[in-house]
RNA sequence: GGGCUUGUAGCUCAGUUGGUUAGAGCGCACCCCUGAUAAGGGUGAGGUCACAAGUUCGAAUCUUGUCAGGCCCA
């Protein structure tokens, strides 16, 4: 007889296959999800319920997804499905970022490649296809990894009615008298006669003329250095030019300043010696080397002090009749000159800030040409680099000069035509950020960031940002709505005029700001309102990227773009990496605190950088990166979600091949519990129900499991669901319940009432499981859930992603909580593991290898809090054969009986029967089942 | 150089307010099973908790410094 045939063993027919081979699986489950549209029947499936709106950070649309963004993603998605299956309306609008200068350099290259110089509008369009197509190819690129969303609407900032939805927020600022007009220096090529940016700058050896140059002691309000004589500070700068724009002199707060009196000097031709004495204060660690420098011979220092004490201190300018004040800064070095910083606002970046921190205007002392203006007093009219000669001498003449040197050093040189660049002030549209500041603290206070230091973070930068500027000088953007008297200059910042353009903008896109004229673009007959010309000039720059991603969250959530993006303002969640304090979730604010008045989120989660697996980071020089859609199509977009849920995102996240490798370990175990579990319950009756104590419990452990893990998915921590999953299959189900079930599910008859508890019990834990890990492992939980269905185990629904997470109630938590079987089953869990290593040592010397075939016998003692066990149960769940109870101390023997040729087991009631002829030994239950 | 941050077994991570012998999964070694089988099970080896000093009866945990990463600035 074959008695094989008899066993209900795993039917593979009947659930899913061991090797997932998801690279082939994964793709025609994401037909399936397409032809059904499961983004809107999921919306669909909760409409009416209360949404949780996460706004979508927008990756920049230059080239493929990067792992970084992969990280991002998936992580969104982790929070979406499961929001949604805690009942959640999930909303999800993805977004791209297309304007801006990386896209366009990277057309600007292929057109000169063509050598083709393309018009402003040409380079435009070319950007705009570049950009559009890598939306469609990240796009891809997401659903790939199986990101659910409105992906067949995203925003686009590109978008004509979304580039209107700029200029509408840019509307609202100009409303709500946020933005103006300013100078701020930026890297400018005389040549060109064009602003610009850093990565357009090549470094290339230079010789300027290096000057020394000393500014009187002007006031002195704490009487600090008048008494001393013929008190100066000195200067050093390599850009004679900038002199005329001095507006301060900076000291370093904390470092100190000597006060050198100096007998005698080189004259002003640098020929003779005066016998002049003078007092300078130049920083205490470079005295010495000036000294040298300067051809000091007779010095001594009288006093030493930090840099801070000067605060209040003002000098003089060395030519004009004006005072240059001391400022403090931080960037103040020894390395060069005498540690106290000439500073021309309009000339430095670091400049610029200091000045705006002491609030110093920014003269316009070189024009587009690199001419200096009337504002340069009596060197109007001198070409930059004249100034070396001009300026130089005229410091001589006023016996400021101290020493005149070349100097060679790196320089910034325009890649285009390889000539040096200045650094000049050039008029800005700035949001001012001073007026807000005390709110946007305030409304930062109110959000909750996760981790929690993210609020340090950002608190800092708003703390100390400056004004924001948002003029760009270049061509990829949206135009700043604002025109100009052709005649007067004077700016039109007006409402209707700007709505008035976004009309436009909205049916024809940004690009009409380029192609038409400004009469065109204005309202019939407009009048300007404060010179009453009726010739105006447009302005040329566009604004700053971050203005479009910082008003995402207004175009998209208020619903004017498009109504079917509108939820509720503020969004509950952003979720981005953590550069993003500086960027998205600082423009974001702004604009969200200029246009409302409030943040435009309540919680902001932050996620760490993607690094190699040695913890670097991930460059294209050192080619360590992992690309996400080839490890996708490697592991399976699934085994890469479960890596993405397995680090600890709030750190950085180490990626490598080995580490993928070990995630798709862990991802087969959890298949494979899925894969047993459901091979289990071929022929399960509608009405089973659970009836044995171990099933019981087992249902107990899931439901914990359950409450477990959806209370980690509400706090992010995915890798608490993944460790939590992955113990419960690996400990509870793999190395005890299913090993324990084996021998009823494979040898009792089918309808047996222990064999349908058992099933009752696993399709009950089945269930459980493959909801919990469907927001990690989208593509395994609907394979596992449409076999389900198609086995009557669960009823058919479209998707496992519009499913809730079978939570428990709080009466049946309370009644776990009060289960005896708790306390009995982790009785049991520490005897079988006592009892596996005594055997362990046992059996060597007993020539024994297998627990079937011995009898272990348990002290009574060992038998406390388990009595409700029988003694076959026991023998199961610690993987022998039979227990005997009795003794001192835990022991074994090989055992006695005869072993059932059907169950294996070697049981006292085996005993020998004759089927078809042949002598067979089979335990009662053995025989009772096959009827002999 | 500054702000924020990280460093626990070969790898990925836990480690509650300082309190027994620092845990888990993967990997590794040995063994079992061959009725989850390109699966499953058992046992075991692996850690000066980056390093150094300090506070404390007691430190992975608190303090300071050093070293090495990461993000953002300069």
């Amino acid at each position: 007889m074959d008695l094989r045939s008899t066993l209900n063993l795993p039917d593979a027919n009947a659930t899913i296959p061991m090797k997932a081979n998801l690279p082939i699986l994964e793709p025609s489950i994401f037909v399936g999800w397409e032809e059904q549209q499961i983004y809107h029947r999921i919306q669909q499936s909760r409409l009416g319920a209360e949404a949780f709106v996460l706004l979508d950070g927008p990756p920049y649309t230059n080239s493929p997804i990067h792992i970084g963004t992969a990280l991002n993603k998936i992580l969104k998605d982790f929070v979406l499905k499961s929001r949604t299956m805690m009942g959640y309306r999930t909303p999800y609008v993805p977004g791209f970022d297309n304007h801006g200068l990386p896209i366009e350099q990277a057309v600007a290259k292929k057109f000169a490649e063509k050598k083709i110089t393309p018009t402003v509008l040409e380079l435009r369009k070319a950007c705009r296809a570049h950009a559009a197509e890598y939306c469609e190819i990240q796009t891809k690129q997401f659903k790939r990894l199986g990101v659910f969303g409105l992906w067949e609407k995203p925003y686009q900032t590109m978008d004509y009615r979304f580039e209107a939805g700029i200029v509408r927020v840019f509307k609202r600022l100009v409303a709500g008298g946020h933005v103006y007009k300013g100078l701020r220096p930026t890297l400018w090529s005389p040549t060109s006669r064009t602003a610009l940016a850093e990565s357009e700058i090549v470094y290339r050896d230079h010789v300027s003329k290096a000057i020394y140059v000393r500014f009187p002691l002007r006031t002195d309000p704490d009487q600090l250095l008048t008494k001393f004589q013929n008190v100066h500070t000195i200067i050093w700068t390599t850009t004679p030019w900038t002199i005329p724009a001095n507006l301060a002199v900076a000291f370093h707060p904390e470092m100190d300043y000597a006060v050198v009196r100096v007998n005698g000097r080189p004259g002003p031709a640098f020929a003779e010696e005066t016998d002049e004495t003078a007092t300078y204060v130049i920083l205490d660690a470079l005295v010495e080397k000036v000294a040298t420098t300067l051809g000091w011979k007779n010095f001594e220092v009288l006093e030493q002090f930090p840099g801070l004490n000067l605060t209040g201190v003002e000098f003089s300018h060395p030519i004009f009749d004006r005072p240059s004040i001391s400022v403090m800064a931080d960037y103040v070095t020894t390395e060069d000159g005498t540690g106290v910083v000439h500073t021309a606002p309009s000339h430095g970046r670091d400049d610029f800030y200091t000045g705006q921190k002491y609030g110093l205007p920014v003269p316009n002392t070189v024009d587009e040409r690199g001419v200096l203006t009337h504002e340069a007093g009596e060197f109007e009219g001198t070409f930059y680099k004249n100034c070396d000669t001009v300026v130089v001498n005229r410091l001589l003449e006023v016996d400021a000069l101290l020493s005149v040197k070349d100097f060679h050093h790196s320089y910034p040189y325009a890649e285009r035509d390889e000539l040096p660049v200045i650094f000049r002030a050039t008029e800005q549209w700035f949001v001012a950020i001073d007026p807000m500041r005390h709110d946007m603290l305030t409304a930062i206070e109110e959000v909750n960031w996760v981790p929690p230091q993210g609020q340090n973070r950002i608190d800092a930068m708003v703390r100390h940002r400056p004004d924001w500027c948002i003029s760009r000088q270049r061509p990829w953007g949206v135009g700043i709505p604002v025109f100009y008297g052709a005649k007067s200059r004077v700016p039109v910042l007006d409402e209707t005029v700007i709505e008035h353009v976004a009309r436009i903008i909205e049916a024809e896109g940004s690009d009409a700001w380029f192609e038409r004229s400004a009469a065109d673009l204005l309202p019939a007959g407009f009048i300007h309102p404060a010179t009453g010309e009726t010739e105006f000039e447009k302005e040329t720059d566009v604004l700053d990227v971050w203005f479009d991603s910082g008003a995402v969250s207004l175009c998209v959530l208020e619903g004017e773009v498009y109504p079917e993006w509108k939820e509720h303002y503020p969004a509950d969640l952003f979720f981005e990496g953590s550069d993003q304090h500086r960027g998205w979730f600082n423009s974001s604010l702004v604009l969200g605190m200029g246009c409302r008045a409030v943040a435009p989120y309540k919680a902001v989660v932050t996620h760490g950088f993607v690094t190699d697996g040695e913890g670097r980071k991930i460059s294209k020089r050192l080619g360590n990166g992992v690309d996400p859609v080839v490890a996708a199509d490697q592991y399976g977009a699934d085994v890469l979600r479960l890596w993405v849920a397995s680090v600890n995102y709030e750190n950085d996240a180490p990626v490598s091949d080995a580490i993928l490798k070990s995630v798709g370990e862990v991802y087969r175990n959890v298949r494979n519990t899925l894969r047993f579990l459901l091979g289990n319950l071929g022929g399960i009756p509608a009405d089973a129900a659970v009836t044995l104590e171990l099933d019981h419990w087992v249902c107990e452990q899931a439901d914990l499991l359950v409450a477990d893990v959806v209370d980690a998915y509400a706090r992010y921590d995915f890798g608490a669901v993944t460790t939590a999953v992955n113990q419960f299959c690996l400990n509870q189900l793999s190395k005890f319940y299913l090993d324990a079930i084996k021998d009823r599910m494979y040898c009792e008859a089918q309808e047996s009432a222990e064999r349908i508890s058992g099933q009752a019990a696993s399709a009950y834990v089945l269930e459980r499981l493959v909801t919990l890990v469907a927001p990690i492992l989208p593509f395994t939980a609907e394979e596992t859930w449409q076999k389900m269905a198609s086995e009557g185990v669960v009823p058919a629904t479209f998707s496992v992603h519009a499913e809730l997470f079978r939570q428990p109630s709080e009466e049946r938590m309370a009644e776990i909580e009060a289960s005896p079987r708790q306390v009995h089953f982790a009785a049991l869990r520490a005897l079988t593991d006592e009892v596996a290593a005594l055997f362990e040592k046992w059996k060597v010397g007993a020539g024994i290898k297998n627990g079937e075939d011995a009898v272990v016998r348990l002290p009574e003692v060992k038998q406390a809090g388990l009595e409700s066990f029988s003694i076959a149960e026991l023998a199961l769940f610690l993987r022998f054969s039979w227990v005997e109870i009795g003794g001192e101390e835990i022991a074994f023997e090989s055992s006695p009986y005869l072993r059932c040729e059907r169950s294996r087991l070697r049981r006292p009631d085996v005993s020998v029967v004759v089927i078809d002829g042949a002598e067979v030994p089979l335990s009662a239950r053995d025989r009772r089942v096959i009827g002999v």
